[in-house]
DNA sequence: TTATAAACATGATAATTGTCAGTTTTTTCT
DNA sequence: AGAAAAAACTGACAATTATCATGTTTATAA
């Protein structure tokens, strides 16, 4: 079995969500590509005929919005599937997918997907409770988006990104975003996270080496997320 | 065949999507529930053992926020089905469901939810597919909340109400929110959304009879949600 | 029908955040 | 290595939004 079907297995959290034919029908259709730093996947508006997993690397999902600001909905990494929204509803995508350092994805065809959603109950459940867990994840953001301010949304962030990009052998967040990355994760200008990370800095709560940051005091950003 | 399976139906937007039995099933447990205007279905942190369709009414899901802050995250009107994400992914409900007027809903036990999506794979498709437009509509309140201003937001929300709940026979809002309800809508304070709705009244966007709003100039209104 | 509460409204002010106009530092490319 | 570009940073200021205090109107219930 390929490494590509672990990355439909893991996402949908079920070995037996798929029978051993249908995993062969998967792999026979599977495409590898690599995907530079700053490479877009696929872009807002695209018609997309398959999914891409993500084997190495993360990719963010965001949206450009009217006024030319770009805003990250979603961070994914290895494991995940990007696409697979647009294409259970034949929709155009809603979201533009570029890596954020270099991938590693690998490409399956629509209708391997909606053959098995619609011959397998199982599979299909699965794929339903992950987008059901998408949802609530995006609920839990409107509200932190409007509810929160500028700098409980940063703290946040970096906790974000340790829980879930983990970290290097020398305690620096494995996963580095520009400024700007960060402001857009965030809904910011980049002067705002700017000034704000430098805040966190100076106060002691994380710390830099080079590009690198780690957080410092995971308690104090604790505070802070929490509305200090 | 009751109204409550219309409820399902039209929900999940495929007659096929339930054999003539799975439909009995779900008759034979139904119960029809009154609910009145501030009353809560269901709360944040409730375990559900089943799903809430809506008959007649319309429920405000909202989130409380740790600064005591409600976050109105979506608003379910006829043909509504709440508390589905929560009993897909067998965890505590994230939302809390209040209603907003007078309400008439129908309760469907898990189980017999649970079973259609487990032997049906059409049902557990459509099912998909309506929570994956969900999951998109919540993408872009993401960027709606976090990349435009109070202003343009509360222009948004008068025309999303009356395309989604339409208007009387003198062209007024078929449904009212409170003030208060529509800056938890777009998420600011009270006082803001006051504030900038007597703008729009007294720049002729729109014009009030009573607790009435009607929109007075659709594209004026229009303009400003883009940024005027 | 009055009292009581809730919703609506307004002013003054403070806090937050964005914008613009730069400078410095780091990265990239030849 | 050196030029050019991108990213990070800083200051000054403006715009937006929140908060608090209080008054007014409208709805609700005894």
């Amino acid at each position: 079995m390929g490494r590509c079907e672990n990355c439909i297995i893991r996402q949908f959290n079920s070995l037996r969500a798929m029978s051993k034919e249908e995993l062969k029908r998967v792999s026979d259709t599977k495409t590898t590509k690599l995907v530079k730093k700053g490479e877009t996947i696929f872009g807002e508006g695209d018609k997309l005929n398959g999914v891409y997993c993500v084997r190495d690397g993360v990719s963010k999902l965001s949206k450009l919005s009217p006024n030319g600001k770009d805003q990250i909905v979603k961070l994914a990494t290895k494991g995940a599937v990007l696409g697979q929204r647009s294409v259970i509803t034949e929709e155009v995508a809603n979201l533009s997918a570029i890596a954020v350092n270099d991938m590693e994805v690998c490409f399956v065809p629509k209708d391997a997907i909606m053959d098995s959603l619609n011959s397998n109950p199982n599979f299909a459940v699965e794929v339903l409770r992950h987008i059901a867990h998408d949802l609530k994840e995006a609920d839990d953001v409107i509200v932190n988006m409007s509810q929160k301010t500028v700098k409980q949304r940063i703290a946040e962030a970096f906790i974000y990104l340790e829980e879930n990009f983990g970290k290097d052998k020398n305690g620096y967040l494995a996963l580095t975003l520009s400024r700007e990355d960060m402001a857009n994760v965030v809904g910011t200008a980049t002067e705002s996270a700017i000034r704000i990370i430098s805040d966190f800095k100076k106060l002691g709560l994380i710390k830099a080496f080079g590009k690198k940051v780690a957080i410092a005091d995971r308690n104090g950003l604790n505070e802070v997320a929490k509305g200090s």
